[in-house]
DNA sequence: AACGTTTGTGGGAACGTTCCTATAGTAAGA
DNA sequence: TCTTACTATAGGAACGTTCCCACAAACGTT
């Protein structure tokens, strides 16, 4: 028995080693079936003396359950696969973190691959994830028009969208709407009367919603929008900054700018900069995301904070039990001012 | 048998539907067996008429393979893990995806774990990793003294530690002393001679050798280092904001800052901003690692590139043919120069 | 005391693949 | 023509689990 031991200390993970149930049974003095029992986590623990005995044994001789013999009899692998455009992308980083937190609590794993950033190859990305055989697919990388969810549905994956939706399928997102009206709002608050808008890609269902968030509260606030101040941009930094160069030469020229993201908010600050104003003394700038980052700019930027965690939880209770047929979720987003906003200097004199 | 087709096209990840071997092989009018060595992807891949066949067959009937049945059988699962301290620190996903794209190469798939920047959250982070079945483990968190990649190695867990060594584990890394030669070397080129450097923590050998790299520099140009010059920092922004405040109030104060990496750079310049000092008229400064946002701030950041591709594809190797007895493995990085740079002010008067 | 009902256990058949072994067929050499 | 060597195939036994089933033991209820 000893001896069996000292072979699995060195060895654990080559093939003559390996501690397998009948071991621990033989062990514990049960069969594996008994075993298997105890050592299945998604059974209530028990805490009868023959479980003490198995869960003691199997800590001793070092089992640990080859998974893929598992995952072969039980017909899933208690695995998910995420599809996000970049992970040099803070945001999708966050989301990409907080779906691995969510599939921890379910005794789940969340694997990842990319579509560095060509929407084309998110049938790659795809294929790579269920080779490896993952129960169901959160994608991140959604547009609208884009086929690819109706081919998952045709095909019988179980996927669901995060962050952005495409209208139809199942989707955890933001509440971008809201999103984009409090960071408006706020800058309304301010006294802001002409404010920019870097307005994100078209396709992203995110971006078109917090341009819609942004245009209720001016309409609220009974702001007229020029067309001009509405500039379109990828999400990229270089992109920012160059819609941030168009809004910054109008005549007269917006007060304040709320950009899509972060990153387009962050390409804004550097031709800001360079164009030789000053945030936020000539302009307030407000952002969307907070990725770490920001908080932590020469000037911190204003931004709306967005729930990971939840979309994330979300996400993945609706891959599990797909629910009811409208299966749009939004969580609720956070203004966090900075000082990247403030009073508006004119608006303050006109008082 | 197109009645079977039809079942498969509707529900692909259902058990019931689930096209086999034995199908192909049906439909193919051959044998499992055979089918199995033409699907082979790590044989060479035949030409045959039959294995036309066969393909054509597994293509119509849209079979994957059963991942967790091959690993099961194999012993391997074709699976390598990964391990960073977090991935919305950009090095570090650029480093796994860069380790993504070199494990596609051979067949291979990474998975990732963080250890959310606590270090004793390794051996958790390990678990998860191991339960999946990894075949071998990449570590990018190692520290000095870290007795984790000694029982790892007692374990029989096969791994390699990435970005930072430990003296003894198998290592694939950048040369960080000379990335560290470089970049203050860059800077004595343009006149600096009291130049501060904002290194990483004692723990980390990367910080460490860039250090000894400035300290060469240094000493080649026959220039004295004042202590004070040296400041300690964690890879943080917050914590390079520090350090470049301690090093900016000194008198006479560096005309130059090496900050370790990236993130304590980016901390530096908000620092020098705040302080109404400007780069690189007053103070030049530079980084390391070249993530995707230095380039594009403001003032783009002069820095030192690291090669994650060749890093990758170095630890992968290592990974799987242990090699010789001395494992450290470095790959040449490349000083970046841009406008965080510029000759020194007071040295030009003095020429 | 006899009867369901619940609970815990062990035996054994899957799960879908790989790979060992045996066999048949084919090409090359004498 | 008969070996000899090689190649391609098929059959079938693993791989380590889970889970169905049958059975026994313990428990309440009448």
């Amino acid at each position: 028995m000893n001896q069996h031991h000292q072979i699995v200390d060195t060895e654990v993970i080559q093939r003559e080693g390996r501690v397998t149930l009948h071991d621990v049974a033989a062990a514990a003095g049960v069969s594996k079936s008994t075993v298997s029992r105890i050592l299945d986590e998604r059974l209530p623990r028990s805490e009868s003396e023959t479980a003490k005995r198995v869960r003691e044994a199997a800590l001793e001789l070092g089992y640990i359950r080859d998974n893929s013999a598992a995952s072969l009899r039980r017909g899933k692998t208690m695995t998910l696969g995420v599809i996000v455009p970049r992970l040099t992308d803070t945001v999708m980083a966050m989301l990409y973190e907080a779906i691995t937190r969510a599939a921890t609590r379910t005794h789940q794993f969340a694997i990842v691959a990319t579509t560095e950033d060509q929407p084309e190859q998110v049938r790659i990305a795809a294929d790579r994830l269920l080779n490896r055989g993952v129960d169901g697919l959160i994608l991140a990388t959604a547009r609208d028009d884009d086929p690819f969810p109706a081919e998952l549905r045709a095909r019988g994956v179980p996927f669901v969208l995060a962050l952005r939706t495409d209208g139809e399928s199942p989707s955890s997102i933001g509440d971008d709407r809201l999103g984009g009206y409090l960071a408006t709002r706020h800058l309304i608050d301010l006294g802001h009367t002409r404010i920019g808008l870097i307005s994100g890609p078209g396709f992203a269902s995110s971006a078109r919603l917090r341009r819609e968030g942004f245009q209720d509260a001016m309409a609220e606030a009974g702001l007229d929008i020029q067309p001009e101040w509405i500039v379109d941009s990828s999400f990229g930094i270089e992109s920012g900054a160059e819609a941030a160069d168009t809004l910054l030469r109008l005549n007269p020229r917006p007060t304040a700018i709320f950009a899509v993201n972060d990153n387009t908010a962050i390409g804004a600050l550097s031709v800001i900069q360079r164009l030789g104003l000053s945030v936020p003394q000539d302009v307030s700038v407000v952002g969307y995301n907070d990725i770490p980052l920001v908080s932590l700019l020469p000037i911190p930027l204003s931004t709306v904070r967005v729930p990971f965690n939840q979309i994330a939880g979300t996400a993945l209770e609706l891959l599990m039990e797909p629910m009811t047929r409208d299966a749009l979720h939004m969580a609720t987003p956070t203004l966090i001012p900075r000082q990247s906003s403030a009073p508006c200097a004119t608006s303050s004199r006109q008082r």
